[in-house]
DNA sequence: TATGAATGAGAATTCATTCAT
DNA sequence: CATGAATGAATTCTCATTCAT
């Protein structure tokens, strides 16, 4: 009677801790398979309490997106855009970041998640789209275009390079998402990285920068 | 009593009118969003029809799995097995195909499927894995470790040379199911593989076999 | 082509057939529980089949209870009205014909059939009641009037001793049916008939029938 | 806006509602007729509202078996059990407390519903037979044979005779939930318990004990 | 704030019945 | 006569959302 309120978490942790649990719970089971109460468990309330700090599952799905890619990406993109060295320094930096994100935090289960529902919540794949996707691929074409226009790189479409670059990460993070978990062979993020990176400058750098 | 009975006798017709319905409706909402009156209406029977042809929703799905990406795969696994030519021939007809393949079939929804659900149906994830990833990207392997054995390309881990070249394909794949639909620029998947196939090989190829 | 049919079974046959198959998975499922897929099978026709022969599900249990208790009854019924012996002649008999009867037919999972859906079918209760009960009852209250008119049983309602002779084998039948299926202890209905005729006889005459 | 709530708060009065709701509507309709809509709509709760307190349909039945024959069956036990005077004394008791319970109480219409269902439902059967009927026959033989050894009753199978002793009443219920509702000429318990209970005793006694 | 009982709209599934063949 | 594909109404069970407490 005299003391301890049963809950002791600061109101302005919630949303977070429920976001947390709903990255958890949505990753595994998908939107439409997951149920709020089983965020609520995990997040340490009750389905009901869900509703005071979001205002519905779609909504909570939103926010889960939303911090679930987002910071990688600004930090990916920013390391793009400031360093100023020669492109094939760049790259490989930049392949080994995406690596290690893809395989030390839950952006490729959102990134999934996200591909998986962007019928159902157009949105929500917009909200992406423009957060993530969009400046993700213009940072990149634009570096490549730079270190074009300094001779590094052969001539070819930007953005087409982009996707040469990328794409091999993302087929990664699938696998590791998908064919890993049903007993498929592992794959090393790093190596992939690395060979891929030195395969494709190699591939993509003009005689003199390769020299 | 004029005229039309309300239900013609198809029997053998059916289960791939049914099965055509739920490839479309499954792409366009996901598994737990796609409701089986939606496919029977499209198929043109009624609900409790599809339980005459198959034993309930998930069989469903897996049929759709199995009918919807296996042939397209069998297709491009007999290119690459057959083809006796130089691997700096075999590949960018192959990256051609999957260019095509993707555009003009529902693979790559299919696909995007079977990502989605692999967690809550590892059965489907594992006929998936056995019938689609496994062959081909042991093929692709394959095929690079002979072309390595011949001198034409460079050392390297085939399966990593295989995920760099495949990867583009995929990401382009998704960017058309994902991005495109919400605006985002569209994607010429011929041009990405033409090049990508052009500028990986050059990393990839001895200085002989560039030659 | 040139020659026989597929089907040998006399259409007289038929519903003989289908009733008999009736009888089987009704008392093996209740009504409700049955699937006129299952009769029809056992029937050796199709669904659709069983329609050419009776009305529906509710008019195929209609004959199924007719059929599979009223010659039963019927047979009883002439014992006691034809027999012109002692009523501690006849007790006995008929307790043992209906030990036998109750043994050795489905007269008992027909009867638990009734009184289980005794409720939702009011009609065939009633037919049943017409055809079975209510003439039992009399022809038994009647022996015993006119074995008590003739000194030989006791002051006492006919009806009542009626219920003190057949109580006995009617918690019998339900014991075959019901408990001893699940493990309870096996009933030997010929010597509960003996020992419960000679019990209740020894209750029932007066002195001097009894000597 | 005036008031009334849509539902009220009754966790813990909840479960006991439902139960007798469902006694009701199983007892009328049997297990596979019964709708929840009907058993929720009687126990003023929503359909859904009832998978808060029981897993299921099954699961609901199940209960009401328990809850709807066990105690009756608990207190005639003690009756036997404890009593202590001449069997002479007991039996007419005994036979008129079950009269009077299945009068007033709906064992009777429990007890039909088990027989009814015992096939589909197996667990239900023992559970049933475990908890009435075995040691209900058991006390009853007991008493019996303890009878004999006193000298009060003759020899004889003590188990058949408890099925002479019981099978009357047992048909009594019958009559009163099948016959009766029907129109069948109605049953006078208590005058069968009466009657019968005199009889019975008449032709079990020892010249001895009858003096 | 927080709870969790209650709701109610849905969806999958079953199966008696019909009817074109 | 017989079939069995097709129907569609009925029913169980689920779960996001609400709201009295």
């Amino acid at each position: 009677m005299n003391a301890r309120p049963k809950w002791r978490r600061r109101k302005t942790a919630r949303p977070a801790e429920i976001v947390q649990a709903a990255i958890e719970v949505f990753c595994e089971r998908g939107f439409a398979a997951a149920k709020l109460d089983d965020i609520a468990a995990r997040a340490g309330l009750s389905k009901g309490g869900i509703y005071l700090y979001f205002d519905g599952k779609a909504q909570l799905f939103e926010a889960v997106v939303r911090d679930g890619v987002a910071p990688n990406v600004a930090a990916a993109l920013t390391l793009l855009e400031r360093h100023e060295g020669a492109f094939a320094e760049v790259a490989p930096m930049l392949l080994a970041r995406i690596a290690n994100v893809l395989q030390n935090t839950r952006a490729a289960s959102v990134a999934k998640l996200v591909i998986g529902e962007s019928q159902n919540f157009p949105e929500l794949a917009r909200v992406w789209h423009d957060a993530v996707v969009a400046p993700g691929v213009a940072a990149m074409s634009a570096a490549i275009a730079r270190a074009q226009a300094r001779g590094e790189v052969r001539a070819g479409e930007p953005r087409l390079y982009a996707f040469s670059l990328l794409g091999p990460m993302v087929l990664g993070g699938i696998w590791r998402e998908v064919v890993a978990p049903i007993g498929g062979d592992p794959l090393d993020m790093q190596a992939l990285a690395a060979q891929h990176g030195r395969t494709l400058l190699n591939g993509m750098l003009t005689h003199e920068a390769a020299a």
